[in-house]
RNA sequence: GCCUGGGUAGCUCAGUUGGUAGAGCAGCGGACUGAAAAUCCGCGUGUCGGUGGUUCGAAUCCGCCCCCAGGCA
């Protein structure tokens, strides 16, 4: 059976939107955002979204659909981009999945543990304690519970750490049970992947390049006004590399410079960390390490090798 | 041309009475299962400007040369 879900996955600023369009063109296909900020509406500039002629060149799903006050989650990307695969599935179409969020493939190609929602109360619970009695004393208490994941989680992690003991006390299971157990949410015969993986220096110079562009079309605005709706610092939009950097200008507290050089400096350090997810977490997806990979065409002839 | 101060990691700088060098920032490597653009862990990466000498041993002391900054001409 021939692939029907192709799956386009690299650094921020490494060319996937464009070669997505083009695949998407060529093939009739229907692309579906795989991208954990390119979800919300209020940062089209800053989460460097199809713009909207790019959008209207082949049908888009999931880009810009939830409200910056809604934090959306894997498991409520993963649930919508099923719905979004069967549709197109249904329409007898190819689906080309594309973003930088490493984990959101993971949970589509090898699955999400399907763990019941853990209470406000008791996730809050495990986060006071880590901050009011200390890392070691949700240690000691994961490590009664959860034994495996105590050992595996790094020091510090308090995300992971109050985590996974909202997850064992509110289920009665520990996290380490429930994520043994997974399903892949597409077939494996399903779909391919390809990740786009530049060398280093091309792609930071094209991110530095591109956030003088996004300066230029508005993002210090879109920044303060994101930023002017005073919503939760927690919530996973306010979390947008750049956002504070930017908005800092907007405030008058740097100069564009300084503002500039800040969020090139915080987009050039994620994509080190996407870089290092996909080189370990995806070794045996093929790689478009060329220069040309910023070129759709020449990306695609790669895209012809592999999908043979 | 002369005087003074300075050339040590990518950058800014430390470096005790000579014992083959270390901080911050930058950078790099890694982990990753419902916040993942998140969260966290790890790692000095070096012709000590060059060259000749003194010494068991020189970033440290001496000579000469080169470069930078300021001052005097």
């Amino acid at each position: 059976m021939e692939a029907r879900i192709w799956l386009i996955a690299g650094p921020t600023a490494s060319g996937k939107s464009a070669l997505a369009l083009r695949l998407a063109r060529e093939t009739g296909g229907e692309i579906v955002n795989a991208d954990a900020l390119q979800l919300y509406r209020d940062l089209r500039i800053l989460s460097a979204r199809p713009a909207a002629e790019e959008e209207a060149a082949a049908p888009h799903h999931l880009f810009g659909v939830a409200d910056a006050a809604d934090g959306w989650s894997v498991g409520r990307w993963l649930t919508a981009a099923g719905a979004a695969l069967a549709e197109i599935a249904a329409r007898g179409r190819p689906a080309i999945v594309t973003g930088g969020t490493g984990l959101y493939f993971r949970a589509l190609t090898q699955g999400l543990a399907d763990i019941p929602p853990v209470p406000r109360a008791e996730r809050e619970a495990a986060e006071r304690a880590y901050d009011v009695e200390g890392e070691a004393a949700v240690r000691d208490a994961l490590r009664g519970l959860d034994p495996l994941a105590e050992a595996r989680i790094s020091p510090g992690d308090r995300q992971r750490l109050t985590r996974a003991l909202g997850v064992a006390r509110a289920t009665g299971r520990a996290l380490s049970a429930w994520q043994a157990q997974t399903v892949p949410a597409i077939a494996a015969d399903a779909w391919r992947a390809v990740v786009l993986e530049p060398p280093r220096e091309a792609l930071y110079a094209r991110i530095d390049a591109r956030l003088i562009a996004m300066t230029r079309a508005g993002a210090i605005e879109e920044a303060a006004a994101l930023m002017a709706r005073g919503l939760d610092p927690r919530l996973p939009a306010m979390k947008a590399v750049g956002l504070r950097e930017l908005a800092a200008h907007a405030a008058g507290e740097a100069s564009l410079d300084a503002a500039i050089a800040a969020a090139q400096q915080a987009t050039r350090r994620y994509a080190k960390r996407q870089l290092t997810w996909f080189r370990n977490q995806t070794p045996d997806w093929p790689r478009i390490t060329a220069v040309e990979s910023f070129e759709a065409t020449e990306a695609l002839g790669a895209l012809d090798a592999a999908r043979r």
